[in-house]
DNA sequence: GTAAATTGCCTAAAAGGCTTAGGCAATTCC
DNA sequence: GGAATTGCCTAAGCCTTTTAGGCAATTTAC
């Protein structure tokens, strides 16, 4: 009987997309084997089980958008940096809504802290080190963009923006506008 | 055999408080059953189905909030009310964690449409008429304002703050402080 | 107060998902 | 080419969802 070729990178790659289809929730141990035209129980030669499999997906979507953001940062500064940041990442939950909602998916501590994740925090500190804010106010900057962008982004996901004017790029544009104003009002006064 | 006195009400509340226990997505019929000490049959006399129950904790969980909401906002203006309107958003998702995530559940837009969903924005719309800003700038803020808290609460839920100093409250009372100063630098030049 | 109608919970069963155990065939290694 | 390994299989157990049909407890109507 000829082999499928299975193996935990492939699998999880397809689970991906499976995502990006029907859902994060709805990938399944089951679907995959069908996508694969596999028996359900060979997928456990390459993955431990279903929490395994929804790990490497979030695993795998972490490392896409980090590097859509570390290439939407290269070259530039200031607001230029932000608006690009920002723009990947609602790029990346706009193309792939199933990884996106994966990259929520909660890791054990030491998973997520060999994901990454910590990149995420750091692309988001260089930005604002154009602004020049002295802590604490850097930590809760980082805390306040990440929370707006998730936000945002997980927002516009369910079609909270959907049903009314004005349409969801206009206030995305807004907000970035003002979040840049709000950064530069914290810059202390220079020498 | 005495009845055990299950009626949708009751299994809605009780799903409500198992969310909060164990999370809403592992809220299921069987859980729910064997919390009655019941036979999982029994509960489709009053349940539709398993996504029946969803919603249903889904709507008693925006009815909740935006009563809390409510009763924040009463008698408040300005900074004062956008303050209390986030210290309500923020404390029944950490005090209900399960049930705000249950506030998350896609509900059908008819269903939607008969929520309590909507009077989370009439309120919000009711805070921003005290920096009296004009459209589409209102708009905007009510979805930066709702991205915010959103996005905080969901990330502070799933511990994305709490390995670093300084604590998630600092934060949230400065982002609160930025946000107040972000509305009234809106606010139109007065006659 | 009792008979009839309704309701509430039950058993049974089908269908689908997760997971483990053990087996044989295809591949890889010498 | 033979031995060792790997990859996919069958089988089986357990859990969750949902439907169908039944009987007993309750409510309603006389």
């Amino acid at each position: 009987m000829a082999r499928a070729g299975l193996s935990a990178r492939r699998l999880i790659r397809a689970g991906a997309e499976l995502a990006d289809e029907v859902g994060f929730d709805q990938v399944t141990v089951s679907a995959l084997a069908r996508r694969f035209d596999v028996k359900v129980a060979s997928l456990y030669s390459h993955l431990k089980n279903s929490h395994d499999l929804k790990t490497g997906i979030a695993l795998l979507a972490l490392e896409e958008l980090a590097e859509r953001a570390a290439d939407a940062l290269a070259g530039r500064a200031g607001k230029d940096a932000l608006a690009a940041f920002a723009n990947a990442y609602r790029d990346y939950a706009r193309e792939h809504p199933g990884r996106y909602a994966a990259t929520r998916f909660p890791l054990d501590p030491r998973t997520a802290a060999a994901s990454a994740g910590r990149r995420h925090a750091q692309m988001t500190r260089a930005i604002l080190r154009g602004y020049d804010l002295p802590e604490p106010d850097q930590t809760h900057a980082v805390r306040l963009l990440g929370s707006v962008f998730h936000g945002f982004v997980s927002l516009e996901a369910s079609g909270g923006f959907s049903h009314s004017a004005p349409d969801a790029p206009e206030t995305w544009t807004w907000v970035v506008d003002h979040l840049d104003a709000l950064l530069r009002s914290l810059r202390p006064p220079g020498p």
